[in-house]
DNA sequence: ACAGGATGTCTAGCATTGCTAGGATGCCGT
DNA sequence: ACGGCATCCTAGCAATGCTAGACATCCTGT
């Protein structure tokens, strides 16, 4: 409990940081394929064993990565839906927000949604960043609503589906304005089957 | 020309058939991960170069073995729509066969969605299989809807969304059936804007 | 002050991956 | 029967994730 082991605490802190950081500025520029054990030990300067003795594997770094951008998905989308001037313009402005996040960030947008991870989704054990990023989806809808997580479950499948077929060439990259039209007009609130009679 | 290059000839696309099943087989018992050059060659009962002499790579092998998926995905769709009684009921019915397809294929769905392929999406060169799946969601709106294709590519993105998400366990797995119906009801064709006045 | 142990780091290596070069083997047409 | 060609396999390469064991460094107890 000396100062000293304080400061060598401190310095693996801080090392730990530079591997999930060194991680995901790799992949942001040039792909998640190109982030190897190697580049990544080289960058930091230190031995590929070191790694090991902070993460579990190579997944888990990814996870790091991960969680770093869920949380900051939730900051994003809680500022854009702060930002809305009346209640029934935030949501649109979070989906927006969301694709924004989704196309400006693709490599962080992956390790959070496609590579595979050992983040627990939807259980006791989830981590709060992830809670909080699929809250902000809630609360765009109205509290009296019963159903609100339904609604943001559909919601969040189908802006998590537009991002990544567009993403992948599957669907054409422009349009994406009408899409979000399209979706927020149907997906808001309000009376459950307007249609039906 | 002769006779024996002849049969030649169908043995060697007997053979890139045997490849791609391989493949296939592979991959749904074992997942992607376990589908390997080596393996593939052993259970093809040949060696690891006679491999690429029918493919340009590995990923070409998935490419091939996505677009055997999109064929099977266009009749399943084609036949839960015709087999729906009435047409407001085809919509339905092809969302719900979409996601029993992606749930009881898993590795097909992800060689089709998820991995990286060749195939060419949205464009001149895009194979017909392809179009013909994507043209299924579109005929489950009215001729005249003039948005038809607008619908089918957020239908498609939604249904994707809650196959993949729920698929990685990001959503919980039971609910789907509500989802389904929320989905449907929401994006189905008729007025475009049914909630405002 | 100094040995002994614990902690941390690196070098070297393993098994596996996708992919390829080069040689051996057989089949065809003349 | 034999030259030429297509086909196929053995062997190997470079790169990957990961680990064992040696080396050094620092803390602790006498």
């Amino acid at each position: 409990m000396s100062a000293i082991s304080e400061r060598r605490e401190r310095e693996r802190a801080h090392r730990h940081q530079m591997i999930i950081t060194a991680a995901r500025e790799l992949a942001e520029t040039e792909g998640w394929e190109a982030v190897t054990t190697r580049r990544l030990a080289e960058r930091v300067e230190y031995s590929q064993p070191v790694l090991y003795s902070h993460f579990d594997g190579k997944d888990a770094i990814v996870s790091a990565v991960a969680l770093d951008g869920f949380s900051e998905l939730a900051a994003h989308l809680r500022r854009a839906r702060q930002a809305a001037a009346e209640p029934g313009q935030a949501l649109r402005a979070v989906c927006r927000a969301y694709l924004e996040f989704a196309t400006e960030r693709p490599a962080l947008y992956q390790a959070m949604f496609i590579l595979p991870t050992d983040l627990k989704f939807a259980s006791a054990e989830t981590p709060p960043p992830l809670r909080a990023s699929f809250d902000e989806f809630v609360s765009c809808f109205r509290p009296d609503n019963k159903r609100r997580e339904l609604f943001a479950e559909v919601l969040w499948s189908a802006l998590h589906g537009i991002a990544v077929l567009s993403e992948s060439g599957r669907i054409p990259p422009d349009g994406q304005e009408d899409r979000l039209d399209f979706l927020v007009t149907q997906i808001a609130d309000a009376p459950m089957k307007p249609i039906t009679p």
